[in-house]
DNA sequence: TTAGATGCAAACCCTTTGCTTGATT
DNA sequence: AATCAAGCAAAGGGTTTGCATCTAA
């Protein structure tokens, strides 16, 4: 994989934003600073990240993806008010047992993905005012 | 939520065909039997029946949705190669443990979604030859 | 009679792609 | 010099929506 400036701010972006921020949102924040890229390069170098493992990609939420700098398995739950996203991490035994309940269907399983919907405090707060 | 031809037609439909089909697909079986039947209703019946929670919509699955007539709450495997959906029960017990995990974050937990993706037993098969 | 449902087609959003130009090794 | 990456803009897929018409209750 050849060096390029705009890989470098894209995968620099991502990891400093730990809000599992879209495609969009981190072209709002690197376009500003560095206005020659555009989407198409945003999106081919994510989705070539994505491959090489070097970052993961949150699908699923109905929305636009979500990208995240921690390649570590973990599940994701996800505001269905404000959209923020969190981590979950679950536990070795969990993961292993989750594993063996999908092993029965025999599939040879690759990955999972795991995404709770709910709504996060400051949104039940905003609810009950 | 008053009767109509259409609804009715599509929900049968959708229960005959446990394969988890996608919109696209319902409309190819459902057309030529009705022609009036247009997307747009198709979309509309889906959804509203998703939030009354008579059907359930797997998304996540970086192609279109597909749509499962089984409401009780489950897993999916999605095949990469062939796309075949299939059901993954998770015990009551992995199911708690797995919620007990998200509650952590502080949410509420309205649902969640699992998908695991691998390879199925036939295109396993296929690709050793 | 009237709210809710439909058909149609246009719009939408997010993402990908083709092609030419530019940059890294 | 030879790839690989970028920029741009157009196309793509899946889904939603506005509006006039129709239909179940």
């Amino acid at each position: 994989m050849r060096y390029s400036k705009q890989r470098e701010l894209i995968y620099n972006t991502l990891k400093s934003n730990p809000c599992h921020p879209t495609a969009d949102y981190l072209y709002s924040l690197i376009k500003p600073l560095y206005p020659p890229l555009s989407l198409g390069t945003l999106y081919r170098n994510l989705n070539q990240m994505v491959e090489r493992g070097r970052i993961k990609k949150i699908s699923g939420l109905n929305q636009a993806d979500r990208f995240d700098h921690i390649v570590q398995v973990h599940a994701h739950i996800i505001c269905e008010i404000c959209g923020k996203v969190e981590d979950v991490f679950l536990s070795e035994e969990l993961s292993r047992q989750l594993n063996k309940s999908a092993e029965k269907t025999a599939f040879k399983i690759n990955r999972r993905e795991i995404i709770f919907n709910g709504i996060c405090k400051e949104c039940i707060k905003k609810q009950e005012k």
